[in-house]
DNA sequence: ATAGGGTTAG
């Protein structure tokens, strides 16, 4: 028994099929298909385009005729043409195959396969047939810009109706406006334009940006007399209004009202949003007016994004006017609740409170606007959305009990609670550090079917953290963890920085690993408080260690966090180490920060190598990181600690002419230096600079400027310079260590004939006696000295 | 209703 089936009868080809046609089509419908026939090994040589078109167009299956074509391509000295291409496409069209469609079509481009604008037109009509528009798009695109064809108008001639609508939308989407448009005529010319194709026309204008162009289109249209059907309308006048055209919208809104077609809420919405925007209040009105009288019921939002763009009562009083008396219940509630609304966003929360409470029928309802809208003495009833408007704009001010006995109000008349009121009341509660409530809160929240959400429970977590309630905290990331939320992140950081701020910076490590463990990696913000803490408390080979633990765990440093551990070996003076840590920073990529380069340089001069620290300043200048005033203050004090004042004075004209100004503590470095230096008389004058600009300087500043003086037997300037400490009120405490260093400068000062108005003083150790000696010389230089005036 | 939390000078 044969169980190759026969080879299809041919005998009714058409009779100019070559033989070499025949044959191939006999091995090609033969089943099974023999791939490895010689026969076909012999055909291959005289293959010609001749020859495989006829074949594809006779080939029904559209496997087979595929099978035939990719056979064909991968023979030698073979090459598709245009129109194999297209007898192929014919078939996969029609036997409506997309997915083979699409790659015959990358095909015919890769191939750089010449084609004839007939053919090309052809091709896409194909595609257009199946819906495959992009692809379409794609391929005119490419096959134009690669030069294998320039479509003209031949492209699209002797074409179909619904050929001609593909090629339209081609060109809508490729956004070939006066193409299209030449299509669209030439669709006219032959009768073919209906609403249908206007609207597929339009609508892909919709998408364009040129407006009028569209416009320009509607209004051809209008002469042609067809007719835009009401949802063409309605996406055309979205369409302009997201393209910010409201004057275009309301001009076709206005032809749609004139054809009779009832605008639905949507369209009034958008326009008249848009119209209170452009700050046209008074059309939007009018719209809105326009509106009622189509019996259209405005919703809540519409009302509300009127009356939230009103600024006076007085708007809103004539808006309320307008809404009929007859509405029912529910209406009347979306009323007030705009009118909330609008009292909670012009700064009358009061009104909006006692409204609320009228309506609970707590107290009468006298609000004039109202009153206005409404039959007096008629009940009407808050709903959630009145509670929710009061209760937040209450918590935005801070008034957390109100709210909370607005909500059991509610709960109680049976308005339903929401997600929303419960995290805002829970969020307001632990704002206050009233955890216990927030707790009872949440769990009522629970009970009532409400699950609490990460911000719920972030919201607890954060005060906990607030609270520096480790375990506490610790609870409640496991919860959230059993729930899927995250913990956030600025909430540990925060727990972190005060720990460590508190000296509890073990404590603070420790909690990082147990989010580790439950699986809450922190970054690298929480990780830089922990370094820092343990900075803090020098142990920086700890912090360096924990450094390079989480780089080896992934997690990417950043520019802070290497400053932190730059500050830490710096303060311990490691400064090469430091120095290491920068060049390790800029090899990962980071780009040091002036607080890297300051801290660098704070460190030089701080371990008696402020050459290095004024080479990084200019360095500085070279990378374009702009010094700061830190920058300089460091090396004014480096450069004066290095008995260097010239130069720091130099430095300190540099700073200016860089247009830094020097702050307080600047000064107040250079004042110090200078003592420090001798240069005394130089030190007097910054003092008075500094006082000229109204900069208190330190008592430790007094301080050394009176010793440097009194050592220096200028007890004129040292009598002076207390008299301004005096005057400025900073009188040290005994525990103060400028204490011992004014007193001794007063027992000199008294001891000296030259300023004897201190022997009428007994000098005392107990602050009191101190205060009052300070102001005796203070009186006494006033020329008040004397016993009456210090027993006051 | 939700993106900021960590670093420098006397």
């Amino acid at each position: 028994m044969n169980n190759v089936s026969s080879a299809r009868s041919f005998s009714s080809l058409p009779p100019d099929i070559s033989p070499i046609a025949r044959r191939l089509l006999a091995i090609f419908t033969r089943r099974p298909f023999a791939p490895d026939d010689p026969q076909l090994a012999d055909l291959a040589p005289s293959l010609s385009t001749k020859v495989v078109e006829p074949v594809l167009r006779e080939l029904k299956s559209w496997k087979i005729a595929l099978n035939f074509f990719t056979w064909a391509s991968t023979q030698n000295g073979y090459v598709h043409n245009c129109y194999t291409y297209n007898a192929m496409a014919c078939t996969l069209s029609r036997a409506r195959q997309n997915a083979a469609m699409g790659a015959l079509a990358s095909q015919a481009v890769h191939s750089r396969c010449k084609m004839t604008p007939g053919a090309l037109g052809y091709f896409v009509r194909c595609l257009g047939s199946l819906g495959m528009v992009e692809e379409a798009n794609v391929m005119f695109d490419k096959v134009k810009q690669s030069g294998l064809c320039v479509p003209n108008s031949y492209s699209y001639n002797y074409l179909d109706k619904y050929t001609l609508t593909s090629v339209l939308q081609i060109y809508c989407n490729m956004q070939k406006f006066d193409m299209a448009l030449k299509v669209f005529d030439e669709m006219y010319d032959w009768g073919w334009v209906d609403p249908h194709m206007c609207s597929v026309f339009l609508l892909s204008f919709s998408k364009w940006d040129d407006v009028d162009k569209a416009f320009e289109l509607v209004e051809s249209m209008e002469v042609r007399n067809l007719r835009l059907n009401e949802k063409t309308f309605c996406v055309l006048i979205h369409g302009f209004v997201r393209a910010s055209r409201l004057d275009r919208a309301l001009q076709l809104f206005d032809k749609m009202r004139k054809l009779g077609i009832p605008p639905d809420i949507a369209l009034y919405d958008v326009l008249i949003e848009d119209l209170c925007k452009n700050k046209e209040l008074e059309d939007a009105f009018k719209l809105y007016l326009d509106m009622n009288e189509h019996g259209i019921v405005p919703d809540f939002s519409l009302l509300n994004k009127l009356t939230s763009y009103f600024s006076e009562e007085g708007q809103l009083t004539q808006l309320l006017k307008e809404i009929p008396k007859d509405v029912d219940t529910a209406a009347k509630t979306l009323v007030c609740n705009s009118v909330l609304s609008f009292y909670v966003n012009n700064d009358g929360l009061d009104k909006a409170y006692h409204l609320l409470r009228g309506m609970m029928g707590h107290c009468a309802v006298d609000d004039l606007n109202v009153n206005e809208l409404l039959k007096t003495g008629e009940r009407f009833y808050p709903d959630t959305t009145s509670f929710t408007i009061v209760i937040n704009d209450l918590l935005k001010k801070g008034e957390t009990d109100t709210s909370l006995s607005l909500f059991r109000d509610m709960v109680q008349i049976g308005c339903k609670q929401t997600v929303l009121l419960y995290n805002n009341l829970i969020g307001s509660l632990c704002d206050s550090n009233r955890l216990e409530e927030a707790n009872e809160l949440m769990q009522e929240m629970k009970d009532s079917g409400f699950e609490p959400t990460e911000f719920t429970r972030n919201c607890i977590y954060g005060c906990l953290c607030r609270r520096e309630d480790v375990l506490g905290a610790l609870n409640c990331v496991k919860e959230m963890r059993l729930h899927g939320q995250e913990p956030w992140i600025k909430h540990s950081s925060q727990l972190i920085k005060q720990l460590c701020d508190h000296g509890r910076v073990l404590e603070a490590c420790e909690f990082l690993n147990n989010m580790v463990i439950e699986g809450f990696l922190p970054d690298i913000v929480a990780y830089s408080a922990a370094l820092n803490g343990l900075i803090k408390i020098r142990e920086v080979d700890q912090a360096v260690e924990l450094f390079r633990g989480l780089c080896a765990r992934g997690c990417q440093p950043d520019v802070v966090a290497y400053n932190i551990l730059i500050n830490g070996l710096c303060k311990a003076g490691r400064v090469s180490e430091a120095h290491d840590m920068l060049n390790e920073m800029v090899r990962n990529g980071l780009v040091p920060s002036v607080v890297t380069y300051n801290l660098l340089i704070d460190g030089w001069c701080k371990t008696n190598t402020v050459d290095q620290a004024m080479l990084c300043l200019s360095r500085m200048y070279e990378v374009e990181t702009k010094p700061n005033v830190i920058s300089y203050t460091s090396l004014i004090d480096g450069l004066c600690n290095a008995r260097k004042p010239d130069d720091a004075l130099t430095l300190w004209s540099d700073m200016l002419s860089k247009g830094c100004a020097p702050n307080r503590i600047t000064y107040m470095a250079l004042i110090q230096g200078l003592c420090k230096c001798g240069r005394l008389n130089e030190a007097l004058e910054y003092l008075r600079q500094m006082q000229e600009k109204d900069m208190k300087p330190d008592t430790f500043v007094y301080a050394s400027l009176l010793r440097a003086l009194l050592s220096d037997q200028n007890l004129s300037a040292a009598l002076e310079t207390l008299k301004d400490l005096v005057k400025e009120g900073q009188f040290p405490c005994p525990q103060d260590r400028n204490y011992p260093i004014l007193k001794n400068a007063i027992i000199q000062m008294s001891q000296d004939a030259r300023t004897r108005f201190f022997s009428c003083c007994k000098l005392s150790d107990s602050a009191s006696s101190f205060t009052l000696l300070l102001f005796g010389i203070q009186s006494n230089l006033r020329g008040f000295c004397g016993e009456s005036t210090l027993a006051r």
